[in-house]
DNA sequence: GATACCTGTCAGTATCTTCTGACACATGGT
DNA sequence: ACCATGTGTCAGAAGATACTGACAGGTATC
């Protein structure tokens, strides 16, 4: 799924936006670009405590930025596989001023 | 000045990425796409407090998303003009990777 | 000299995010 | 039954960021 950054709306543009800006995301996502992976693997491929890891992708997913399945493995464990929405976000001013027109919402509100 | 996303380290492109995540940030650029404007009228402009947006834009500037410069109006008085630097931030799955591979210094050190 | 603009910075507070440790639940193997 | 693996969630501590108000300095006009 790619994320159109045209027509997008400040809400979203700024959900994206923050779902990225951060060094532990950052990595997640470098990491997932090698493959899929479930959630206790990646923790411990990581040195990140299992639930930073969980909160950081949930952040991920409702960005859009990542997708994630339950399976069941051969041994009957439930299974959180984890991967890449292959995104691509395209930010410039242009792009920036079309989205805070289109709406953001922020705790302040202008007159 | 474009932002060229393509090699860029971690640490760049992380703080690309903070300078942008933030709702009043956002409009910001978004005000200053209408053209430049010195830092007094522009507070007023977005019903901002002065040390508030002189915080947001100096994230902005050590960024390279936005350039100032100190002008003497017709009166004698000191005024800092503000533009947008015409910047392009292209994000993908590969362009994170390759950033984090370039280099990603938060406060977690890898083994 | 007082006022009205402009500039900048600082200390302290408030708020939000990140992070840890402990808990609960499930399944299969020893 | 117990241990090892997987899942998820919660409360609270710790840390980073945003924000306010007060201060300092500058020049020109009344």
């Amino acid at each position: 799924m790619v994320i159109p950054t045209d027509d997008i709306t400040g809400t979203d543009l700024l959900q994206t936006l923050t779902a990225l800006a951060h060094p532990q995301r950052l990595r997640i996502v470098a990491a997932l670009a090698e493959g899929r992976n479930y959630v206790s693997q990646l923790a411990r491929d990581m040195r990140m405590s299992r639930p930073l890891l969980h909160m950081h992708l949930a952040r991920l997913e409702a960005a859009g930025l990542v997708r994630s399945e339950m399976e069941v493995s051969d041994d009957g464990k439930a299974m959180r596989y984890v991967e890449l929405a292959p995104f691509s976000v395209h930010v410039t001013p242009e792009v920036i001023a079309g989205a805070v027109a289109q709406g953001l919402d922020s705790t302040q509100a202008e007159e």
